[in-house]
DNA sequence: CATTTCTTCGTGAACGTTCACGGAGCGGGC
DNA sequence: GCCCGCTCCGTGAACGTTCACGAAGAAATG
């Protein structure tokens, strides 16, 4: 409806168009307070007519709670976060919460920037999926007991939340696939030697090898940056030498790009000359040639239990923890 | 700084430390207004240590601009929609704008209820991927000098801007591609039908086709779904045919996933069998086997520009308009 | 019939900020 | 000495909503 008024339809409006006080209208729409059922009904119908919208800026500004939450992540380009990102967004809505999204290309600086911001628009609470370096700002420019949740690799304080997946027990288990299959001589590519879910994958990759007597060859073994192009350069540093491994485990998608194109740049083939297994799942996997093994993380759900752990800080009903999601080994068929 | 108070600093709080009416901090917060400058530095200072930070939800009440814009995207997930959300984003913050995101996973319902929250949010704008559908409630929900500015698609009205890509020139530069490569029988896959994107692809195909004196056999175009489940089911029965064509152009990212699907589904190879030029590129395109040939959008442009049109629409410096971005022939080394 | 109780509704204040004033203080011109 | 104007700052109101009251009226009770 929203009738030809230039400014839009206010509680005030509604009251003297229904010749009841806001405050009746107010308890009419929110469904809350003494209220007669023909009143509130009839309020209700006028509400309609006038396409009244509640303004959200007043009620938070009153009630102290926003009802939105702030998505702080590194790449949104990163089919991983996408995902993550709609599972954020699907639960979010489900329970009444707007999402504000901010990116920061892995800059930290834009990271404390883009809180900042957040936490000026009010935002109950924060999903952060932080980037490289460190978060001593979050102490400093936010109250102390500010909920915030991190996801993919957690903040070092017991005060803010962290859904991440199990990241050894997914590298483990890609390690005993290539050992089914035959594989004794295997090398892992990582990201950056600092971030959290390379030295887990990395660390994962070392007890499985061990576990099961196989050699743990250094040179096998490389992290490169989370880019594709760095993990290119530092695959073909293990591919090239003569004593090259049969197989190769990567830390990310973007990494497993990384590895292909090394493969690709030397000549040689995947799942031929070298068996791949690289984390995160992607629609292409099934469809390269032949198709790619890969430990997909629960994306969806990273995103839904964090915001379930979110909302459950800022109401009160449950507390900053973390948890660990399991990942899938998915084998083309 | 955000000193142990509970409640968060305010400019009376600041005024109060400072001996200075809150009208004076906030002169010197926004920088605007008559003011000493000593005075100024000293409130700022003050301001800074005990660590004071605008709520931007009583500003956007009482100015009534909430320097915040929704962002209404189909399928967050799909490549295309996150680069466009990443040049989106980007444009916002560094025009000090927050972005609200929304994901409607292509349901007309879900977009007319995220609008309608975005909307109780008092975004300044709203920009939109619409979902395939009537799109009347726009009209009757919104104000009606509301700014949106779709993309990918357009709304079907002045009223509404559209950042869109060049899709006939696009699809026409595709036959044109193939023809050098010697083609005659090209076949296309587009998305569901009465959307713009598959109505215009497929159109600059047969323009494109009729120019360059082609056939067009009717068996070697199909429209599907914007899915690769229903891509991969149309592709089928385009390519089980005897007569198939020797070459293919699809109308979008998942919808050449159907076709590589389908291609393998036969014990076809592309490239070989078949050769593919896909709209949208995706960063596993250089890494098949062989390599595909794709139509690139300028995704982060498409973010961009939409933003710098609904700024102008919101600030009143610039207007609804349609424009479109040219596409890249991205031919794989 | 007076008093109490319950239901239903209205009034004033507040959230934190900006906007539109108005006023104090000071210097300069005649 | 008077008036004007300028610089600087403070006060009151408003944005649209919720919260904490309180009041009016009907129903119930003695």
């Amino acid at each position: 409806m929203q009738k030809s008024l230039r400014r839009p339809v206010t509680l005030k409006d509604v009251a003297a168009a229904a010749g009841v006080s806001y405050q009746t209208v107010s308890r009419a729409i929110n469904g809350f307070g003494e209220i007669n059922a023909e009143t509130s009904q009839r309020v209700l119908k006028i509400a309609a007519e006038l396409g009244y919208r509640p303004n959200r800026l007043a009620n938070s500004l009153r009630s102290a709670k926003s009802k939105a939450l702030g998505l702080v992540v590194s790449d949104i380009e990163n089919l991983f976060f996408a995902e993550v990102a709609a599972g954020v967004e699907a639960e979010a809505t489900e329970r009444g919460y707007s999402v504000l999204l901010a990116n920061t290309s892995e800059d930290i600086h834009r990271e404390r920037t883009a809180i900042l911001n957040l936490f000026e628009s009010r935002v109950d609470g924060l999903i952060v999926a932080p980037a490289e370096g460190e978060h001593d700002f979050l102490k400093t420019d936010l109250p102390e007991t500010f909920p915030v949740v991190a996801i993919n690799r957690s903040l070092s304080s017991p005060l803010y939340g962290a859904v991440l997946s199990e990241n050894r027990e997914g590298a483990g288990a890609a390690v005993e696939y290539l050992v089914t299959r035959g594989h004794t001589k295997i090398g892992a590519v990582v990201g950056s030697p600092n971030l959290m879910t390379s030295q887990e994958r990395l660390d994962g990759f070392r007890s499985a090898m061990e576990r099961l007597g196989l050699p743990i060859e250094r040179h096998w073994t490389a992290a490169g940056t989370i880019y594709p192009k760095g993990a290119c350069e530092a695959a073909i540093e293990i591919l090239k030498r003569s004593d090259r491994p049969t197989a190769i485990i990567t830390s990310s998608q973007r990494i497993t790009q990384g590895v292909l194109m090394a493969l690709r740049h030397l000549g040689l083939r995947h799942g031929v000359d070298v068996e791949l297994v690289g984390f995160d799942d992607f629609p292409w996997a099934a469809l390269l040639d032949p198709p790619v093994t890969v430990i997909a993380q629960d994306t969806h759900n990273i995103g839904r239990k964090a915001v379930a752990m979110l909302l459950g800080m800022i109401t009160g009903t449950g507390e900053a923890a973390e948890i660990r999601l399991p990942t899938r080994l998915v084998v083309p068929s």
